[in-house]
RNA sequence: CGCGGAGUGGAGCAGUUGGUAGCUCGUUGGGCUCAUAACCCAAAGGUCACAGGUUCGAGUCCUGUCUCCGCUACCA
């Protein structure tokens, strides 16, 4: 290691407690961040490993509601089976601890108190929807109304579902607030903001010229950033969960959730070494490591750091931040209200023993440089062929043959020949390379060429043919024994960071006491005379019959996701709008029109645009009826529109004039059209 | 729309400063029998998303297009 470092401080990204943990949370962040750490402390490094879950937040809030219950007692129960998965899967935390804990609201408060006094945040005044029956500020997902780009209803004031863009609340059409029903007014409200223009240079300097060994993920999402220009971002929510704003007046303010989240990294931290924790956060001889997923990077290299920056007093940023994209299951995206996901502490109950099978399949297929696929059918295969036949086939082979031939014990290596050299000899090879591997955070090829340890011992095994030799030359079979106990000896070491469950079984098996790195390579770890204990299998099959369960058990879920799908769809008829006039109405002109062509908006799942004749004009109307009529079905078809209505660009397309529709109750639209085919133009009244 | 990442034999991935594609798993054939029908050897299988361009030569550089993911609720 080149280390001008005297310590580490890793950090794995603060899992959000309104929900478990998944292997995607796993393959993402928890596995490699663990692996890292474990390996480091075999090196005899000093290492902290920081973790915890971020309790604050609206979507807490929200489930909370849901649940009729109240946030603390939603992230009470995820803080808990999430700990307490974690544990069981043998990720070692230094501390796990809390958002929510006493410590940290101290910790984030006298952070922004800081920040605050020192006039290193900007206070903005701005309108924003205030429920007066809730009595408090609408977070933007409390809002939802008429999306104005496509017209959908229900979309809410971050963004519409129906058509993916991003929105404003106030944008909406109709807002109405979700908690009430009511229709919020607005309201002025202030809110403090970090200045994040202003560390735009001081970034670009330390992230863009200082940085360019990070993976290019992350530098090229930074990249995009910067080069775009920075933002202020506000600080401060109104919201009754979370941080108080620690200021004068600002009741009913909390510090936002990305805001006191990262400092949670610190606050645990104090936690664990309340007198010693400004070592680790303040000397430039600490190497600070956060791992996360691709989501949180903009958070991790350019928000967190401008907050330390800001902040001053000595502390450390980033020395990597190496984020992994996404884990997908069976083909479809991990969803945690979709319920499509393998839940860790799901897994550990219905896997029992096999922590470290789930720990090898994530890192061998870890999405390191793109998002990849977890399927069941794989996991199976590569506990069956890799960690069965290859890595515990060889331990098996060599300590049964040492127990048939020489009663349990290893036996002296007396005349080494040009095949063992060989063999021995590529020991080291492996070893650098593992190492060079682990400390790049390439965990899915140094996994990769640690079973490749163990290939290396099968091959042996199979060229130098004991179970024959042992009949002319039983010398000979005490050396190939005694190098196939090294290089099982070896294995013990090289998976310790990976699989720590295995190799310690591995270990008792072969009574062996050392696990520190620096012994990785040496080929007499065990002495002639040594005893081994009884072999026993440090893997076994897992049968068709646990994954078909599965399967099925995902596919329960598909069903019942597609079965609410169809609930939630099925809304009650919409309540009388209130009273209008004649006059309103007949401001309204409604006429027959047909569809002379149609065709697809390009980029677009709904959008059809379609040219109609209305009798008075050929005229263009982008409408949102893709999902419910085909192109061959419009052309021809005769429809009323709203033809008076002012033109809306849609997609970039000038959309003159809206068709009317019925919607079903299952939320399915159809087209109003006249009973008998009348003249294009005719007036409806 | 924009910006970032990805698109390589059936699956998962490598491909460093450009020189006719490698690895693991799977498949097929063979060998072996110490071992959890495990292990070892060999073979088949790719127009490197698509279309242009630069070059003596491109998966690797340039331009354009398409698809997936993120930035943008839930969420790593």
């Amino acid at each position: 290691m080149n280390s001008n470092f005297k310590r580490h401080l890793i950090t794995a990204a603060l899992p959000y407690a309104n929900g478990a943990v998944h292997i995607g949370h796993l393959a993402g962040v928890y596995i490699p961040a663990d692996i890292y750490a474990r390996y480091l402390r075999m090196r005899g490094e000093d290492v902290r490993f920081i973790c915890g879950s971020d309790e604050h937040g609206v979507p807490i809030t929200i489930k909370a509601k849901q649940n009729n219950c109240t946030p603390q007692e939603i992230v009470d129960k995820y803080h808990l089976i999430i700990k307490d998965s974690f544990e069981r899967l043998g990720i070692s935390f230094d501390i796990y601890s809390r958002t929510s804990s006493a410590i940290h609201h101290k910790t984030a408060s006298e952070f922004f108190k800081k920040l605050y006094s020192e006039g290193k945040f900007i206070e903005r005044e701005s309108e924003q929807y205030y429920d007066e029956q809730a009595n408090q500020f609408l977070a933007d997902r409390y809002i939802c109304g008429t999306c104005p780009k496509c017209m959908a209803e229900g979309a809410y004031g971050d963004q519409c579902e129906k058509c993916g863009s991003t929105l404003s609340p106030t944008e909406l059409i109709n807002p109405k607030s979700t908690l009430s029903g009511n229709v919020p007014i607005m309201k002025s409200t202030s809110h403090w903001y970090l200045p994040l223009d202003q560390y735009e240079p001081w970034l670009k300097e330390w992230i863009l010229e200082g940085h360019k060994e990070w993976k290019v993920n992350v530098y090229g999402q930074c990249k995009s950033w910067l080069d775009g220009g920075l933002q202020p971002r506000a600080v401060s929510r109104d919201l009754d969960w979370g941080v108080p704003v620690p200021v004068d007046g600002a009741d009913g303010k909390v510090l936002y959730v990305w805001f006191d989240a990262p400092i949670g990294y610190i606050s645990n931290t104090i936690e664990l070494m309340p007198n010693d924790w400004e070592r680790w956060w303040k000397s430039e001889d600490t190497k600070l490591v956060h791992f996360i997923g691709k989501d949180n990077i903009v958070f991790h290299c350019i928000v967190f750091p401008a907050m330390l920056k800001a902040y001053g007093d000595g502390y450390i940023l980033p020395e990597n931040v190496p984020a992994n994209e996404f884990l997908n299951l069976e083909g479809n995206k991990i969803s945690t209200s979709r319920n499509w996901a393998v839940w860790l502490h799901e897994y550990l109950d219905e896997f029992p023993g096999k922590e470290d099978v789930l720990r090898y399949v994530l890192c061998a297929n870890a999405p390191e440089t793109k998002d990849n696929d977890f399927t069941w059918k794989d996991f199976q295969t590569r506990n069956n062929s890799e960690l069965v036949g290859i890595f515990g086939n060889f331990v098996n082979r060599a300590v049964v043959l040492t127990h048939k031939y020489f009663e349990g014990e290893t036996p002296a290596a007396l005349n080494c020949l040009a095949i063992d050299d060989e063999v021995l000899s590529q020991i080291p090879i492996l070893k650098k390379s593992i190492e060079d591997n682990l400390e790049n955070y390439k965990f899915r090829e140094a996994l990769r060429e640690a079973m490749n340890l163990a290939r290396l011992g099968n091959k042996y095994l199979t060229d130098t043919e004991p179970w024959k030799v042992v009949k002319t030359d039983p010398e000979r079979v005490a050396t190939i024994l005694n190098i196939s106990l090294q290089i099982c000896a070896n294995l013990a070491i090289a998976f310790e960071p990976i699989l720590p469950h295995t190799t310690k079984k591995l270990r008792y098996i072969l009574n062996m006491k050392t696990s520190r790195w620096e012994e990785f390579g040496n080929i007499s770890i065990l002495h002639p005379g040594h005893k081994l204990n009884e072999a026993t299998l440090l893997f076994e099959k897992i049968e068709d019959g646990e994954i078909e369960f599965q399967i099925a058990k995902l596919q329960a879920t598909k069903n019942s996701n597609e079965a609410t799908a169809v609930i939630d769809q099925k809304s009650p008829l919409m309540p009388l709008k209130p009273e209008c006039t004649y006059e309103q109405f007949s401001e309204m002109d409604i006429r027959t029109a047909t569809v002379l062509e149609a065709e697809r908006v390009p980029k677009t799942d709904k959008l059809l645009k379609l040219t109609i004749d209305t009798g008075l004009d050929i005229r263009t109307i982008v409408s949102g009826i893709a999902e419910y009529y085909s192109v061959e079905e419009m052309v021809g078809k005769q429809i009323c529109i709203l033809a008076n209505l002012a033109p809306r660009k849609i997609k970039g397309i000038e959309s003159k004039g809206m068709i009317l529709m019925a919607k079903e109750e299952n939320g399915k639209m159809k087209i109003v059209s006249p009973e008998q085919r009348l003249e294009n133009g005719s007036a409806i009244s």
